[in-house]
DNA sequence: CGACATGTTGAACCTCATCAACCGACGTGG
DNA sequence: CCACGTCGGTTGATGAGGTTCAACATGTCG
């Protein structure tokens, strides 16, 4: 194969990736964007399976291309929380960790960009402008967290699981170009089951289910199939959550 | 002042640190040590003063050198929860952020080793070593909120109040030198008063103060003054708050 | 068809929040 | 000096919000 030909490829396969801009590997040249496309490969994953387990060095990093991952700990009883959902374009690993605190599942179908574990490092030795972009990320995973911890020490269920469908909102319009804003009523499917909105929120599948059904009477969602829901107005389901819209930035 | 003088006050002034090596400027080599003390400045601070506030700029970084200090988070209504807590030789301060999405106040009286934010700024620029620890710290700090957010989620009372202490045991007995092993019954103060403990776990006063008397009651913890706290069977602790011993690195 | 997974709804119960009274320590001003 | 207010903490009575347990509905897959 000549090697002209393969660096093309190599090229143009993160050029045409969907999250390119948007994702960790957006702070590297073209030059890096080859070395970091020949180490990198795709990987699908069924929804429910685990991807990296607890006290076990993982072997890889990854982007999120397409689905969602649930970050999940679990006390010794069984009692299960959920400390972190990764959409697209998320970053996927705890660099510079030997081992994960948690485990990462698939909350629904899977795409990831993987890197192996060894490779990535050197690149990030390498670059420091890879470093630099994946400390913000964790700065900002910090804040949602800390946001997270409002919600579970402080919120009614109802203002839970208003402040979750709104997180979903958000993140569903920010799914496309950044820059999108998004007019009229907004419309998405949810990528969790009950059992999983309810670990998220730190409350029950009744609990959920029941204020689910409360906030489709009062007409404050819809709900297709038990999947899809629009949002008529969004400022409405904003004030049940208790905050303010999130900037879409 | 000969600056030969200056030099060797400089560089001696942060050797004597009782943080240095544990604080972030652990990273840094003599040379770098110098710089950095050029820079910095310390500051003591009340308890109950706010530190940093909510989306103003903050002008500066910190080490906290002793005292504890905690970031909240407020409803428009009036809840709170705080979102972490800062304890020596912790690192006050988000880099690279325009603004920090929380309160920084006093629990106790503060001593902080402050640096403005410009200089902070490039300091971090020049020394990868710096940012990169700073990195690491950060991964920590989201370890320790995701754990967190296990216990606001998903324990009872009785688990959160046994937690904190816990939290507490183990900061404490990290305070020295980072080796030595503690023998014997753990012993140190409450440095948050009961809103504060309350604000951090998730509950109200009135609870927290009657999981505290009941664990008083049954020998698990004795209080002296109702603030020197001793645990006589850390493992009975740690039973009670739903957890294995957090090991001691 | 039955087995299973997912979700909804109802009734009973329990943990924790709420409201209120009270206590001791402390500081301040008459 | 004491009366007074304030602050931090404790304790009790009551009730609401969520959990728990159970039954049922629906859809899917063998």
């Amino acid at each position: 194969m000549p090697s002209d030909t393969a660096k093309q490829a190599d090229i143009s396969r993160c050029e045409q990736c969907a999250i390119r801009h948007r994702a960790v590997c957006g702070a590297l040249d073209p030059e890096e964007l080859v070395k970091l496309n020949r180490i990198a490969h795709t990987r699908t994953i069924k929804a429910g399976s685990v991807i990296i387990s607890d006290e076990s060095a993982p072997s890889f990093f990854a982007n999120v291309m397409s689905g969602v991952i649930k970050l999940t700990k679990t006390l010794a009883d069984g009692r299960q929380q959920i400390v972190g959902l990764l959409f697209p374009p998320d970053f996927l690993g705890r660099a510079y960790s030997g081992s994960n605190p948690y485990f990462a599942e698939a909350a629904t179908d899977v795409e990831l960009c993987c890197f192996s574990h060894d490779s990535f490092q050197r690149l990030l030795k390498e670059h420091p402008g890879l470093e630099h972009r994946l400390f913000e990320r964790t700065l900002d995973e910090l804040d949602s967290a800390r946001e997270w911890m409002v919600l579970l020490g402080r919120k009614s269920a109802e203002e839970k699981v208003a402040s979750f469908l709104l997180l979903l909102a958000h993140r569903h319009a920010m799914r496309g170009c950044p820059h999108s804003t998004t007019p009229g009523a907004p419309c998405f499917e949810l990528p969790l089951k009950r059992a999983d909105i309810a670990d998220y929120l730190g409350l029950t599948i009744e609990t959920v289910s029941r204020q689910i059904t409360r906030l489709k009477k009062a007409d404050v969602i819809r709900l297709h199939e038990n999947r899809i829901i629009t949002v008529p107005h969004l400022e409405a389901l904003a004030k049940i959550a208790g905050q303010e819209l999130p900037p879409i930035h």
